[in-house]
DNA sequence: TACTACAATATCGTATACGATTTGTCAAGA
DNA sequence: TCTTGACAAATCGTATACGATATTGTAGTA
């Protein structure tokens, strides 16, 4: 399974190549301020450039790419004020399912959060650790039957996990990140629905400052 | 001013039709559900379909109409449970947003917000009576910022407001509403973050009551 | 009549083609 | 050397064209 934001099943091939570069985004392979020639992505899927347009435009929806007019489009750069924004973002819909979800949680949805914690503590590659990552947090949010506000939360993940990623290859944060999460865990165990919301409110808040400290050090 | 959501300034002929469709869905002078024929449309305005898909696309993005496989788009249908949600989202983003902002709001901007009041209440024609319901959070919520939240909470706004316009003909939610404009104006002039939230919280859940009942009757 | 089979029509999704805009190159002049 | 301008190349945005899919209408059969 691909955890990465999908439009409802179709057989675009529009959304075939939105869903390839948003994965190429995400690993790195395209990297921030790099344009995204049509023709070429075009002729590498082996289409023409209406579906690719149709797919860039997908992909600047969710803010991954940025149309210069007559320019076209290039990936996305992030400053640390919108990384900012975005966590806050996050944070607000985020503690809303989670408030949502805690009452409707399943022995098998705390079990299954559990072993991706366990899981997470041997990953060792960064992006699958990402991965791992939102899909503990997917997990918990899951039961608040919010489809909508789980689509662009998930957006908003991606957009700041590509940046994780990077930062995450030399720092020590997942052993934090590890010990917060089972926290948060904990709480929702107990049906502790404020407490919950509160280390998770904290939670993002400091991924938030690890990367705005990290990215204003490279702006600056 | 158009107080439509807008992507930023271009020329492409695609975001002039894009706008367009969300007026006039906005209007309803297209109803949900109804079928959205790219050849149509694209001589309605002396194009190509090439660019009226790519509108439609960002028309997809904002959650105003919906693909189907080899049968195009059609407007879409909110159910109660939709409008919930969306609602939700809402409350969520916008008290982050009003409470960013309460501690930078200058005098101009409350002058201008009871400006707004006052227009209200003299407002008969619900499409222009819900802009400027529109006019008065945005500008309650501009000074945080945040420009990212605040075009999806534009975006979420517009999705309810067009049936919130159905509703508003028929009854008398207006002087409710004002009522509540007023005390969260209030709060936010004397600067307290914590009950102009709270009252702001209360408006969305209110609003979302109104709508959802209406809804809950129409589906049965 | 009710239902299927199949042709006709409508509409979609996308490849091709091309004018328009931007970017890159390079020679002439300050 | 540094501009500046003009031409060439690259790239974009979109019109046209067409095969593919879905929908509708019609005739034939049970």
């Amino acid at each position: 399974m691909s955890s990465f934001p999908a439009s409802s099943e179709t057989h675009y091939s529009a959304d075939t190549i939105a869903a390839a570069l948003r994965s190429d985004i995400w690993h790195g392979k395209l990297r921030s301020g790099e344009p995204l020639r049509q023709d070429e992505i075009a002729s590498r899927y082996g289409v023409s450039k209406i579906p690719v347009r149709e797919a860039l435009y997908q992909l600047k929806a969710e803010g991954l790419v940025t149309f210069y007019p007559n320019r076209g489009a290039v990936v996305s750069e992030l400053s640390a004020a919108e990384v900012d924004e975005i966590y806050a973002m996050r944070a607000a819909l985020e503690t809303t399912a989670l408030q949502r979800a805690i009452p409707r949680l399943t022995i098998a949805d705390l079990k299954r959060a559990e072993e991706i914690l366990s899981t997470l503590d041997q990953e060792k590659n960064v992006a699958r650790w990402s991965e791992l990552n939102w899909e503990f947090h997917a997990i918990l949010y899951d039961p608040a039957n919010m489809p909508r506000l789980m689509e662009w939360v998930k957006t908003l993940h991606f957009n700041v996990s590509r940046y994780l990623i990077i930062y995450l290859a030399g720092m020590d944060y997942q052993n934090q990140s590890q010990v917060e999460h089972r926290q948060i865990l904990s709480a929702c165990r107990s049906g502790d629905i404020v407490t919950a919301v509160n280390l998770l409110q904290q939670h993002l808040q400091l991924a938030s400052k690890h990367l705005t400290t990290f990215l204003k050090d490279l702006e600056g």
